[in-house]
Parts: C-alpha cells; sequence; structure tokens
DNA sequence: TTGACTGCAAATCATTTGCACTACG
DNA sequence: CGTAGTGCAAATGATTTGCAGTCAA
C-alpha cells in the first residue's frame, strides 16, 4: 500500500506535501488521455468541474507533475505547451501527427527510433534518454480544402495561424 | 538574372517589396549557418554588425522569411523559437539532437523517415508534408557532471531550468 | 506548530500591434 | 505618388513571482 503509485504516494517519496489540488488537477489528466491540453485548458477544466484552483496553482503544478515524469509537454506548431498523461512503456513509440490547418493532432505508436539512437550516441557522444518525433500535414479533411484554394498565393495579409514549429 | 534566387527577386516574386532591413536580417541567417537563433539574437546581431533595424521589424521579417520557406523554426526544451536556414534539400533528413542540460544543438543527417511517412499517410489519412525530429539527452560534458550529481535528488526549490518540450 | 502550498495581483518576458513616418516601385 | 514597410512605444498573452494567508505532516 505504501508503494502503490498514487500521485499521494509519489508526491511523499520525493518530499511533497499531498494537496487536494494537486489530486484534482492529476485527476484531469487521467480524465483525459488523448487530450494534449494548454495549462490554459487544465485550468478551464478545473472550473467546468466546478473545483476552485487559482491558474498560478495550476502552473505550478503542471510543473510539477512534468517534473516527476507523470505528464509530457509537447509544443506544436502553434507555439503553446500542451500537456499529456505519460505512459512509461509507451512513452518511447509515441508520436504526434498534426494538422497544420486545424491543428487536429492524432497519435501513432510506433518502435523506429530506438535502433536509431544508439547508432546517434556512437556518432555524436551525446548520451540520449528522449527523442520527439512530429509529423505535419493536412488532415483528409483539411487537405480537400486547401487543394482547391491553392492557386494564386497569399500576398500580403495573410491570415497566418499555424506558426513557430515544436 | 531575374529568376536568380536573391532574395531579392525571391521578394518580389511573391509580391514583397525589397528593403534594406530585410536584406540585412537574411544576411545574418546567411553568416550563420549552423546556428539555431532566436528573434532576439538575430536582433543582437544586427545590433553587432552597427546595423538598425528595429526590433519589431525582426520579428516581422522572421516571419515573414519563415513564411517564404526561406528559414525554419524549431523550438526546444526551452520554450524559446529558434530560426535556421533552410537548405531545400537537406531539410526533410536534417534532425536535432538536444543536451538537456547546456542546450547545445548538433545537428545530424540520416533519411529516415521518408518511408515512414508513407506508412502513416495510409494508417492516417493525413497527407503529410514535413516532420520533425528531436533527440533529447546529454552532451558528453555534461552527462560527466551529471552522473556525479545524481544522488539525493532534488526536493523543492530545485532549479528548472530546462523545461518544455519541443 | 511550521514550512510548504495556495491564491491573488502585480511583474515579467516574448511577441504583436496601432499609428505616424519613410521609402520602394 | 501611393502603399507596403518601418520604428517606436504601448498592448497583449502566456507564464512567473512576491507575499500574506492556509493547511498538510
Amino acid at each position: 500500500m505504501a508503494d502503490e503509485k498514487t500521485i499521494k504516494n509519489l508526491l511523499q517519496a520525493k518530499g511533497y506535501k499531498f494537496t487536494r489540488q494537486r489530486q484534482e488537477i492529476y485527476d484531469i489528466f487521467l480524465e483525459n488521455r488523448d487530450c494534449h491540453m494548454t495549462t490554459e485548458e487544465v485550468f478551464l477544466q478545473t472550473k467546468k468541474k466546478g473545483l476552485d484552483i487559482g491558474i498560478a496553482t495550476v502552473y505550478r503544478t503542471v510543473q510539477l507533475l512534468e517534473e516527476m515524469g507523470l505528464i509530457t509537454a509537447i509544443t506544436f506548431k502553434d507555439g503553446l505547451v500542451r500537456y499529456e498523461i505519460r505512459d512509461e512503456e509507451e512513452t518511447h513509440t509515441h508520436h504526434h501527427v498534426v494538422c497544420n490547418e486545424c491543428n487536429k493532432v492524432l497519435e501513432v505508436d510506433l518502435d523506429l527510433l530506438n535502433p536509431l539512437e544508439e547508432l546517434i550516441e556512437k556518432n555524436t557522444g551525446f548520451h540520449i534518454l528522449d527523442h520527439n518525433l512530429k509529423f505535419y500535414g493536412y488532415c483528409n479533411d483539411c487537405y480537400q480544402k486547401v487543394k482547391g484554394a491553392d492557386h494564386e498565393t497569399k500576398l500580403q495579409a495573410s491570415g497566418h495561424s499555424p506558426r513557430r514549429d515544436g
């Protein structure tokens, strides 16, 4: 029971205190397994559930959970940091496919990078711990639209929605 | 001469005006082929060269250059957007290896994702245009240091330097 | 009891924008 | 000339932080 992996135990094992807020925020990640949420979105979830947590606490907790390895941060081209629950085993084979137009995110699970890491270690002298692979393009829906509107490339005041890389 | 790929021609071909500032900023990228610069850093380069360009213009120009495909944006775990010159041919096989400790960035050039994109397209219905692969770990120097200081994991006020993902 | 945790509001940092001015075409 | 581009300073948006009050251990 003491070594059961509840956030309570995990927090206490690292010398942190277990609080109502930390439990509630972690729950939100558990309840949203397939979502990539910004801190703001996590905060909105707490509101929706009628929980009373300040946004500063959400920021602090989300950082703490990431530091503890319970969630993972990702940044897509819109530049916002998003978080998702981290599955120990799956982590290394879990990649993202992102639509440049609507920002929809799909996940793919393929193991192809592990052997590669060895090669990189040999070539660079780096001690590789992790990797991060994202594919960008258009989802089927958006591709249909974009394909049509492709003549006469935008001139000046184009709506640059998706920008930064990730 | 008219179809030579100078920024002047490239800009004008897209209906943009050619200005001193745009030339000078693009030059900075040409002169810093192996660097991944934040907009701030590009701005500092202009200062160092005694050029007179406002930071807002640097932001605007860097976005323009990215939109035109002349430079590429990348975000590592520190959350800052960085840019580097884009080499048409190399782009698709150009990946980054980043040190979690000192943020040093190495580049590796390996073609292993192109065949994979087809597979992803088939499985997801996405129309893939690009991908982005980063490896994180410790460079040899930092690994030596970290290896030693590994007992007694940080308790509370730990210095969380590298954070967000990319 | 007491120091870690929280909430708020103010502060900070990167980036964007409004507007008057400048200069490319 | 007319409009896109520029520079400045103010505005914005995301995230962080100082501090006084709260609560877990």
